[in-house]
DNA sequence: AACGGAACCTGAAAGC
DNA sequence: TGCTTTCAGGTTCCGT
């Protein structure tokens, strides 16, 4: 599902497809992506004969910017994907928003409805845009200032991994995959972690997003954990096979209602706290 | 304030 | 085979 690599991989394409284009045409259908939802009429003549004038993103947002000095912010949830297809071609599954340029629609589909489509006008600000921490990709995590903040934090290390005002953009399976890579037992608190620990761990995000992101470049944007497709990370969704490192059967444990997948023995919390 | 859990959704996969 | 149940995660909201 969209973490920070799918949602970058969006971004690209769309710069790819709207840059210095301006929209011939507007479809928003009624659905609860589009916030607030009263507004589509009001969105739709604002968005209509724009240009495009960049593409942003932070964490799991986009953000389009447009000449009028509008901005149209997008979350793909669990399922957005923006994709590409003729004018003339049959609407997709579950398209949600439709931007014609020239002869290309560039659409939002999202079956389960978890995105988001909200435009702002120019001096306006969305809320969750601003809350956004340090991007891992565009701005880097420092350690030291990380460490600062998960001091006093009694939850889990692996439910902090997914505070988007910490690490924007880490999702479920980034933040269990930088736990495997940096050894650190998801189970341990936050504020427990060792200096080195949290050098690791920031080293180790960066890892799992690059990783990422070098599987799903490429000229068609490739979701990495759609259905069907090989599995293409070292622990999360392999509970009950070997750890890739030690061999040790890989556990599967819930933590805040989310999976985590870990090596019991390469993350074990045999350094105690500190 | 911080935490846990439910709710929001649908489709794929697993279970029976 | 085909029906039923479970699971999947990002975010928000609500109760403790």
């Amino acid at each position: 599902m969209p973490e920070l690599p799918e949602v970058e991989i969006n971004a690209r394409n769309l710069r790819r497809w709207l840059g210095r284009k301006s929209f011939t045409g507007v479809t928003l259908p009624p659905s609860r992506v589009l916030r607030p939802a009263a507004s589509a009429e009001e969105v739709r003549a604002r968005l209509e004969g724009r240009r495009v004038q960049g593409v942003d993103r932070r964490g799991k947002w986009i953000r389009l910017r447009l000449d009028s000095g509008d901005a149209l912010y997008s979350h793909l949830g669990m399922t957005g994907k923006w994709v590409e297809r003729p004018t003339t071609g049959a609407p997709l599954p579950h398209e949600r928003a439709c931007l014609t340029v020239a002869e290309r629609a560039v659409c939002y589909t999202d079956p389960r409805l978890f995105g988001r489509l909200q435009l702002k006008g120019r001096g306006e600000r969305l809320p969750e845009w601003e809350a956004l921490g340090p991007d891992p990709l565009t701005d880097g995590l420092d350690a030291a200032l990380i460490k600062a903040r998960l001091a006093g934090k009694r939850r889990s290390i692996k439910e902090v991994l997914l505070d988007q005002s910490l690490f924007a953009g880490v999702g479920n399976v980034q933040g269990t995959e930088a736990l495997f890579f940096a050894r650190i037992d998801p189970r341990r608190s936050a504020a427990s972690l060792t200096s080195a620990e949290v050098e690791r761990l920031v080293e180790a995000v960066g890892q799992t997003i690059a990783r990422t992101l070098e599987k799903e470049s490429g000229p068609k944007l490739v979701y990495v954990e759609e259905a069907g497709a090989p599995n293409p990370f070292l622990v999360y969704g392999r509970e009950g096979e070997p750890c890739p490192r030690c061999a040790t059967r890989l556990e599967r444990i819930v933590q805040g209602g989310r999976a985590t997948v870990f090596c019991p023995r390469c993350q074990a919390a045999h350094r105690r706290p500190r």
